[in-house]
DNA sequence: ATAGGGTTAG
């Protein structure tokens, strides 16, 4: 709106003056100049003075100002219109146009008229530069740098910042070095260089090797502090800084915010001498983050200024705790809604499993950007409904939208939650296809898909192909094979990891702890767990001890695995105790999982799994009274048991089982199979196990219900629909059964098929007639 | 008209 009132009000006394112009002069009648030099350049448009343009300088120079103001309000069209009906244009008009353009999105445009231009000064190129360093496009920067006919500091700092900000630190460097002339925005650059790019020690010793930084430089390393969580680090150089300005003491009260010191956030957020839009968002947010809502919405209400960042900042808090109904008031409330707030109730919807609402709001975009794509992608994903996430996908790319990698890494994080492997599989050859599949962000999300998939062959194929292995990378192809049950290939890993220099973590331990565990590796992950902080400088967590208890539990070691849990330096947590009663059901141990399962009772009263897995114990040792108690408890507070079910992918076609099904429309030929494969396992001896079904009935009855559990469904399903020779990949919800994982030993063996089966816990691959899992889940 | 630091969404 603004804008159109300026625009009148400025042409209005230029139309006077453009009574009998053309209007249709294009491009031709620039200034023309041989050699452009900054200075000359700067003089020339005093120069031709024929009739036409007996217009003066100062003329000009409010075209140009109407230009830059219609550009920086996004009035694109209108600018191009002041351009078109200027009587003559200086280099400034251009370059006004081409920078206007760039930040309004338009980098076509932008570089059709730099080309275009008749005489480019040092300035175009810089601005155009600029543009293919924010575009992210450095090959063709590199080009345009190495073109220049003269290049001053604008230029090689614009060529720093666009290494740095894309993580080549190394050609960073080489231009810091090779420029003719430094200031301090290349210092800066440099310093920002390093910590932009987790090179925190780096930039610690440069800053060190120099005096009078500005205080840009200061916030710049103290920031890198506060990303890395070095709270004392940060607070240091914040106390020695010789002048602070506001973005000091924002840089300070996010630090603290954001990592849960809110007294002295505040403490700080009071004592600074200005506070800005940017200071009380900071804090909003860190209430928001540390779940103190009430408080967030005080600070929200107190502020003298909003911006859209802060009302954001505020629906994220109600979205995170589930509060859709106050998000959405909020968000209707907002005066100036921008993509992020649409994208930030798309992802509440689509996570608290709203996903028509979701979709709802998707389609009353205006502007949709690839978050939002990715939001609601992983929306109908994560919700089970892959096929229209993939016809989203194929929307997207229809719809012009920049299928970045950010959009496919999403997409396959959702197909790794729903184990989607055929749809994976499409959104990897689409990343082929468009030249992405390169780097390590896609390629650990490719291999997270394919592990949790199910397919760990062609993770490892994948985990051999990511040239640059992060930590992350290692980590996941350890954590995966752990997963799969395969110890011994999760070592081998390990192995070459700590070859190829990369220094394990914490997160690494935990993968090769229950790599351990799953494979009932004892010795070597004892060795591990007490070798690691003196090996790797490693301090246990509770996830390390967990995946101990646990090792120790299923070993048959419960004394120990207690020895252990009592003297470890935490409280245990729900999944600590978790492990004892796993530990404690295999070996048949009620009292000691009676009392682990009461504690994880108070710790987590909505955890129905663990109901369930209680009820096993007592049904196991007959205690049919302490079952049906259990169920009235579970009744009183309101818990319901999760209904089991499978699934498994035939065809693109998702098909779900659970017990005792008689929907699916195969049911007839399914059944009729079950039977024939019950005789032929009792042939082959199997015997059904009835002691860990929930219920008190009758013998026979027992075995009835056991015969059609959701995952014996999903495998006759399997065998009967897919080709033989392909594995059979079937999903449960819950942890599989024992008698279930016993009767598929069996079908394995006997129709010859390999069967992958993924539970709540790990995976099971079934061969021949035994498990990877070693009988240990 | 061009180059450096701070708040939200994935």
């Amino acid at each position: 709106m603004r804008g159109n009132y300026s625009f009148r009000q400025l042409s209005s006394t230029c139309y006077r003056s453009l009574q009998n112009e053309p209007i249709n002069n294009k491009l031709q009648n620039a200034t023309k100049t041989s050699t452009p030099s900054k200075k000359t350049l700067t003089q020339k448009r005093s120069e031709p003075k024929n009739k036409k343009s007996a217009i003066s300088d100062s003329e000009i120079v409010k075209w140009n100002m109407s230009i830059t103001t219609h550009m920086r309000n996004g009035q694109w069209e209108s600018a191009l219109q002041v351009f078109n009906s200027m009587p003559r244009r200086s280099s400034v008009s251009y370059n006004a146009m081409i920078s206007g353009y760039l930040s309004n999105d338009k980098f076509g445009l932008a570089r059709d008229m730099f080309e275009k231009m008749p005489d480019r000064d040092l300035v175009s190129w810089n601005v155009m530069l600029s543009g293919y360093v924010r575009n992210r496009n450095l090959g063709a920067a590199r080009v345009l740098f190495d073109q220049m006919p003269e290049r001053d500091v604008v230029s090689w700092n614009a060529m720093l910042s666009g290494y740095a900000q894309n993580g080549y630190v190394d050609e960073a460097r080489k231009i810091f070095y090779r420029m003719p002339d430094k200031n301090e925005i290349s210092w800066n650059g440099l310093l920002s260089t390093y910590v932009q790019n987790g090179r925190i020690e780096e930039a610690c010793r440069l800053f060190e090797s120099k005096e009078d930084w500005e205080v840009v430089s200061w916030n710049c390393l103290m920031g890198g502090y506060v990303k890395r969580k070095r709270l004392v680090d940060a607070r240091r150089l914040f106390d020695q800084m010789p002048m602070r300005d506001e973005i000091s003491w924002n840089t300070i009260v996010t630090g603290y915010a954001q990592n849960g010191e809110l007294s002295e956030a505040r403490r700080l957020f009071e004592e600074s001498p200005s506070r800005d839009v940017f200071t009380w968002t900071a804090l909003v947010s860190g209430y928001v983050q540390n779940g103190m809502l009430d408080e967030a919405r005080r600070v929200f209400d107190g502020m003298p200024v909003k911006n859209e960042v802060s009302w954001n900042a505020m629906i994220a808090g109600y979205v995170q705790c589930k509060r859709m109904d106050t998000a959405r008031n909020l968000f209707e409330a907002m005066p100036c809604r921008n993509i992020s707030s649409w994208n930030t109730m798309i992802t509440g919807y689509a996570q608290s499993g709203d996903i028509s609402q979701a979709r709802n709001l998707f389609d009353r975009m205006s502007q949709r950007d690839s978050i939002s794509w990715a939001a609601i992608i992983a929306g109908y994903a994560q919700s089970g409904h892959g096929e229209e996430a993939l016809h989203l996908f194929v929307k997207m790319k229809r719809n012009g939208e920049r299928l970045n990698r950010s959009a496919f890494t999403c997409s396959l994080s959702a197909c790794a939650d729903i184990a989607a492997l055929e749809l994976g599989k499409q959104l990897h050859g689409r990343l082929v296809k468009a030249g992405l599949e390169t780097g390590c962000y896609v390629g650990n999300a490719l291999l997270a898909m394919y592990c949790k998939c199910g397919s760990i062959d062609e993770a490892y194929d994948i985990f051999e192909e990511i040239s640059e292995k992060d930590v992350v990378s290692w980590n996941t192809m350890i954590a995966g094979y752990a997963r799969h049950g395969f110890g011994k290939e999760a070592m081998t890993v390990f192995e070459s990891m700590k070859t190829a220099g990369i220094k394990p973590d914490d997160v690494t331990m935990v993968g090769v702890l229950s790599a351990c565990s799953h494979t009932g590796l004892l010795d070597k992950g004892t060795e591990y767990f007490y070798s690691m902080n003196c090996d790797y400088g490693i301090t246990a967590n509770s996830k390390h001890y967990t995946c101990m208890i646990d090792l120790l539990g299923r070993a048959g070691r419960l004394d120990e695995a207690q020895n252990l849990m009592r003297n470890m330096p935490f409280e245990p947590d729900a999944a600590t105790w978790g492990a004892l009663l796993g530990a404690s059901r295999i070996h048949g141990n009620t009292e000691l999982g009676e009392k682990a399962a009461k504690i994880i009772f108070e710790m987590e009263p909505d955890n129905s799994g663990m109901y369930v897995l209680l009820s096993n114990l007592y049904a196991a040792s007959g205690r049919w009274g302490d079952v049906s108690r259990m169920r009235l408890k579970m009744r009183d507070n309101g818990v319901k048991k999760v209904p089991g079910y499978s699934w498994l992918e035939v065809e693109n076609m998702v098909h779900t089982f659970s017990v005792g099904d008689s929907f699916h429309p195969e049911k007839g030929r399914i059944y009729a199979f079950l039977e024939e494969l019950d005789l032929k396992m009792k042939l082959d001896g199997y015997v059904s196990s009835t002691k860990l079904v929930l219920h008190d009935v009758e013998e026979e009855e027992k075995e009835h219900m056991l015969k059609y559990h959701s995952e014996k469904l999903a495998v006759a399903f399997g065998i009967l629909s897919i080709p033989a020779g392909r594995p059979i990949r079937v999903m449960k919800n819950l942890r599989v059964c024992e008698d279930c994982h016993n009767a598929i030993k069996h079908i394995s063996k006997i129709e010859g098929r390999l069967i992958i089966l993924r539970d709540s816990h790990r995976f099971h691959h079934f061969s021949g007639g035994s498990c990877s899992c070693g009988d240990y889940w």
